[in-house]
DNA sequence: TATTGACTTCAAGTTCGCTTGAAGTTGTAC
DNA sequence: GTACAACTTCAAGCGAACTTGAAGTCAATA
């Protein structure tokens, strides 16, 4: 009676969840899931590892980085899947994180149009230089794209 | 009468533009941008160089990869600003993207929301998972975060 | 003329989110 | 008990967009 019926190989989590095992080794190094271990050093997962998996790849599709997964992950209780609340508070967040930058695009997109209709090419003046617009377009990755560095 | 008062360094580049002079050398190996040389080899741009400069930051802003700011920039006249109808031209094909952006970051939205409402923990088969939304979300960089490789 | 600051090239480093490969260990099926 | 797949760790590599550093050259000024 010690192996419990739910214990999965990363195989299986990764097939299961569609992450590469590398992949779900390399989250274990940034603390996002962590595993039991055989006798051998095999790691084994617990079933409810496929929900905090997906919650994971949910909110890199949102655009976070997994530095910002990580953070709200370990709000939850230790390697567990998070519940029902856990999940609308995060998503909450999340969505709101989603509108900013929906709108930020959106002031984006005007101004582009009104360069187009006015055809200017003073571009110093234009509004699409306004730094806080740029900064918002960016996704996963590339986090020091513009203004982002203290440049002695 | 050798030197005409419109060569600029690339130290005033950089100050006028924001953008650092190692960066500028960079975009020069990527073909974004060119220079005449002094006889000593030092780089002498013309005052043009600033809208040039200036497109590519707003295309950055939008989102474009620097390949695909060539790939635009280099139907422009060699190494000079563009025209008010080069311009206009760029920005409507860069509106179209910044438009599909939004739209696939508010069905994203939607979906979260509704997801929110429902409270679904079933998230195999939520909405979220769609892979297509989570691909455009991506802005600059990290081009092959999910799904975008071969995979033997 | 000498110095200083701006410039040059080239190679290597940075960040993020992984993957790939090497070299060795474990678990399982026969 | 042995074969073989699946696992382990660790180090290095990738791609984008740069930056940093080294080692040397050029331009302007006192």
């Amino acid at each position: 009676m010690r192996a419990l019926p739910d214990q999965i190989t990363i195989s299986e989590v990764s097939k299961r969840s569609g992450v590469a095992a590398s992949a779900l080794r390399y989250y274990e190094t940034l603390g996002l899931i962590n595993a039991e271990r055989t006798e051998g050093n095999q790691r084994r997962y617990p079933r409810a590892i496929l929900r905090r998996v997906a919650v994971i790849q949910v909110a890199q599709g949102l655009g976070l980085s997994l530095t910002e997964i990580a953070a709200a992950l370990a709000a939850l209780p230790a390697g567990r899947g998070p519940t029902p609340a856990d999940w609308e508070r995060m998503a909450d967040a999340w969505r709101a994180g989603l509108e900013a930058r929906i709108a930020s695009l959106t002031k984006l997109r005007d101004s582009l149009s009104s360069c187009i209709g006015c055809g200017c090419l003073s571009l110093e003046t234009c509004a699409l230089f306004n730094r806080e617009d740029r900064a918002a377009v960016r996704g996963a990755g590339a986090r020091y794209l513009m203004g982002d560095r203290p440049e002695g």
